[in-house]
DNA sequence: TTGTAGGCGTTATCAT
DNA sequence: ATGATAACGCCTACAA
């Protein structure tokens, strides 16, 4: 095991102490540029690299930050990661990934473990909004700063990044009423947590501002997968009253939905349109595409990541948390465009 | 800034010292029962918790390995993640994943930080057999294990597990051939990476063993993207002779072929049959559903982080490198399937 | 401008 | 079985 070189060695070489070595490669004022040079030299030659463990033990940074997401295989999780990355890379920061898979016990393992870890930070997407708060509270007292993007929960204190989940589906539906639907139905999801609770009431207003008879009958609870998007539908169409479109609170669900409705003989949109929301990769490529709400992710991970740089550099307790919400934008497409008069996208 | 509780603090309270609290946290057996449950106890009830720095600096390991992935995007590479994280989590390890978004700069700087990081190893799949293979020899200096998965590089004393790449072709080539087809074309992809180099030669053997003209022209280099695989068979189309099936190195060019088939007017599988690879979660949603090889990506991922496993605590230095390679496995449906005598997956 | 010395939290090696 | 001490590599008062 070849030694790696440390700041000790660089100082017998140069025959100076280490702590002037230390202060000439950290760029401190106070030395003088011969020395600067020569450490500087030396150091390379002698392929030193700063053992980050110990500078992290010393200054009780560790230059890490946890990143806890449902899953990282949509293009939505994938993509917000990037942002992070884009952010964080060049202020020196290394991002760990990790995965709940939407269930408790891994949530509260991640963040402990993460935490364990000595992470600086922990930026994170909540899988349910009922897990335990005293996870939470352990972020709060170790002073590591937490922030909630996309499926967040009230916690005082606590920064979040999230989009206008209201207002996309309030959008959504509005495109819908306005082809021509009369009869809506939505599929929704966990309504514990707040983007769906808030798809939710978006639709819900639409439905109502435009005079149409709000049906609770047409909210199911459906979860986020394709096989759940079919089996939702195969109830809906059962109904003596069946809808004329569907606004989904996910897009795999929406194309779980699409399937079925096809196989049911039924053509979209003109019998029945569909919107998904999150715009993942898929909706386009569809030979049908599918109309959905883009969440601008990239954006919500950098702005994410600024807010956590904004936190964690200022010492001063000053605990005013930040709110931002993003606007979303409904991209329309074959699945709810009745009226081809303008181009699809 | 509460601080929070050392072993020092322990020991102070329990009237011993640090070095038998330490003992006596880490079950060393000689050490009497009575202390060790009076430490264990004072431990929990001043919610000590291990600094994973200060070991990490003194043990040398940091506990963290580094997975570099192009993109973690796609459902391959997120499974293969996953089942590393299943592997590795029981055994303390953390994963930091990394995306090089197939560009080599970002490639490199992956791995320089984490090494700097000071990973105890490093799992990837390359995103360039060019890349420049000093990188490489940073990592073998520094005795980190390095271990490849589904695209790696020929490296001496570098352990890979992959699939058979040459296997998947050949069985999706001569499935094609089963079903009638006579002029095979396949988008191949940079093949300077063996998995697709290897895919060609399978596609090319199963070709000639079966009797058929091997085209060159109907060879072509398409990027793994849903845009390029139109592009592709854009050009395929304008042949005087054109094919009467594709082989797709990748699903997602399949896609975009078959949506360009498909707006030529041409009929899927009658016209043209197309064969993808990777058996992306798409393959099997789509109205037509896509014939694709599957590559066990979790198994593959669960075995990389078992050789790694095996590596870090060699400290002998045999280094037998593994070369383990898993075969795939043809999933046919609708895209492929003429002969429909038996029913599709 | 540079050196000295101590500490970050742990563990390992000697003693006792 | 337990204590004392040093060491991992770095940084930073404080001194000179």
């Amino acid at each position: 095991m070849k030694k790696k070189t440390t700041i000790y060695d660089i100082a017998k070489e140069v025959g100076l102490t280490a702590a002037t070595v230390s202060r000439a490669l950290n760029n401190n004022p106070k030395i003088s540029e011969k020395t600067r040079k020569l450490v500087q030299e030396t150091a390379q030659k002698m392929n030193y690299e700063q053992n980050t463990l110990a500078k992290a033990l010393k200054s009780g940074k560790s230059y890490n930050v946890g990143v806890i997401v449902p899953r990282m295989d949509s293009n939505f999780f994938a993509s917000v990661i990037r942002g992070i990355e884009e952010e964080l890379y060049p202020k020196g920061y290394h991002v760990i990934v990790c995965q709940t898979h939407d269930q408790e016990n891994l949530e509260t393992g991640n963040i402990n473990s993460l935490l364990n870890a000595q992470v600086d930070g922990i930026l994170m997407s909540i899988s349910n909004a009922k897990s335990k708060s005293n996870v939470f509270h352990n972020i709060a007292q170790k002073k590591v700063p937490l922030i909630f993007f996309d499926r967040k929960k009230e916690i005082p204190g606590v920064s979040s990044v999230t989009i206008d989940d209201f207002n996309g589906a309030y959008q959504a539906t509005k495109h819908l009423i306005e082809q021509g639907c009369k009869r809506i139905a939505h599929l929704s999801n966990n309504r514990s947590l707040e983007i769906f609770k808030n798809r939710y009431l978006g639709y819900k207003q639409a439905i109502i501002d435009h005079g149409l008879e709000f049906d609770e009958d047409l909210v199911i609870e459906t979860f986020s997968k394709v096989s759940e998007g079919r089996k939702t539908v195969k109830k809906l169409l059962k109904m003596k009253n069946p809808p004329d479109a569907i606004f989904s609170s996910s897009d795999f669900s929406a194309l779980g939905a699409i399937q079925e409705i096809k196989d049911q003989g039924l053509s979209i949109p003109e019998d029945i349109s569909v919107v998904g929301f999150s715009n993942e990769p898929f909706t386009k490529f569809m030979e049908l595409s599918i109309t959905s709400v883009d969440q601008s992710p990239i954006e919500m991970g950098r702005i994410a990541a600024k807010v956590f740089l904004k936190e964690v550099d200022s010492k001063t307790l000053n605990k005013e948390s930040e709110k931002i919400v993003l606007q979303p934008e409904l991209i329309i497409r074959d699945s709810s465009l009745k009226v081809k008069s303008e181009a699809s996208a």
